[in-house]
DNA sequence: GAGTGGTCTAGACCACGGT
DNA sequence: CCGTGGTCTAGACCACTCC
């Protein structure tokens, strides 16, 4: 349940904002009269605003006051998806999917100077390093090259990285997931690319890089997720 | 200049964490250290905070402090390089980079029916429909597509694309551009990729398709800037 | 000049983490 | 239990937009 003010102020606006009850006038109502409204103070509102800002939804603008963006079926998929922290957005994500997993590599190793170049891991830690294919309806689209840091994350297995590492990160070992940066680039095939995905005619992928930390500032992770063309889409916003 | 007290400490914050001043015990000080040091209230010192979590270099734990994320000159091209508005950054964007830019097709069109589609134009207006090549050291790197709504940019010429369209937009129209929203995906190679772009083998593009809204909160461009494999990268931060 | 959002202050209480 | 960041209030003044 959503309990903070703020967070009651933010739905009910964000549920507006998107029903078009604003849509003519293209504002919202001064803060004012929404701390009436919801009988707080400006803090809340300001702070709802701030969140509905924050995912594209509204502008504010000094001297003037808060002014929605233009929305249209076509555009409402440029939107944020917020918390979806695992991973990629398939392009149709409203169409059923049909999802399985094969690890095709499971190693524990040691950092050398090579791989710690590439995953800023420091040399000489114990990873885990794990290859898995995912399926999507049955097709071999995406293939994630993970390394965790097993004094970080200890005892993954096979088994875990069959089902969810993320899952068994955070409700086995109660680490939390704090923050992922990520990249996101095109490459042209590698060898492993063309043995494991169904790439077709193309001869690139897609590849996000992420790195995750822990609620203690400690990286545990490096992952590399190479996708197949035409499937997958990144959403990102700028503001001003 | 900044002036805000919130960017003075901000400033001097990042400095500090990038310096590896806190970096030993991987926290910051307390908010009310912060307080006394920079002789201010809560929220300078709150607000401040906020925008380092932003940008990836700290995160707050609730009852533990400000930690420090772990940063190494790896992970340091994750980091978010704020107010890159107009576009792509090249992989190393340290080294020098002689830049032109081709207007290979200049049209005013009316947006019909399958434009509107795609671009989220309303059907009937019209748009100044552009086509660029953008030459990185003398190499066809990208190919910007874009459609601009001439009512609410109007005065576009081919001599204006050839420089830079959002410094006129900005500058001579006085129109802010307040959001930019974007897709990102990989896609195969279509005919208008063949004939500008230097792919060499590649068989694929990056695709990234931008919305622009102004300060009124209109959607004034829609562009597709198509740019080749292994070159350009893009960054993202998730935050729980 | 009137109206609006942005910055800032000085407090209060709450929720969570660690001891 | 204490220390910490998160939420919230009630106000003041400033900077900008628009008429």
């Amino acid at each position: 349940m959503t309990k903070n003010t703020f967070d009651r102020i933010y739905e009910t606006l964000k549920d507006r904002i998107l029903k078009g009850a604003y849509s003519i006038k293209m504002r919202l109502p001064i803060e004012d009269d929404l701390i009436k409204e919801f009988d707080t103070s400006r803090y809340a509102v300001r702070k709802a605003i701030k969140q509905l800002a924050d995912e594209g939804l509204v502008y504010s603008v000094k001297g003037r006051g808060v002014v929605l963006l233009e929305h249209t079926p076509q555009t409402q998929q440029f939107n944020l998806s917020l918390g979806q922290l695992s991973g990629i957005k398939a392009m149709n994500a409203d169409r059923q999917l049909d999802y399985r997993t094969d690890v095709v590599s499971f190693k524990q190793v040691i950092v050398d100077a090579d791989l710690s170049e590439r995953t800023a891991f420091e040399i000489g830690i114990p990873v885990y390093a794990i290859q898995r294919v995912r399926l999507f309806n049955g097709h071999r689209n995406v293939i994630d090259i993970n390394y965790f840091n097993a004094q970080l994350v200890p005892g993954i297995t096979a088994d875990i990285a069959r089902q969810s590492i993320y899952h068994y990160i955070q409700d086995d070992l109660h680490v939390k997931i704090a923050v992922v940066k990520r990249m996101l680039r095109v490459d042209s095939v590698r060898k492993t690319d063309l043995k494991y995905l169904e790439l077709g005619d193309n001869n690139c992928v897609g590849n996000m890089i992420s790195i995750a930390f822990n609620d203690t500032g400690r990286q545990f992770e490096y992952t590399e997720s190479h996708f197949i063309p035409n499937e997958f889409v990144f959403t990102q916003l700028i503001r001003n």
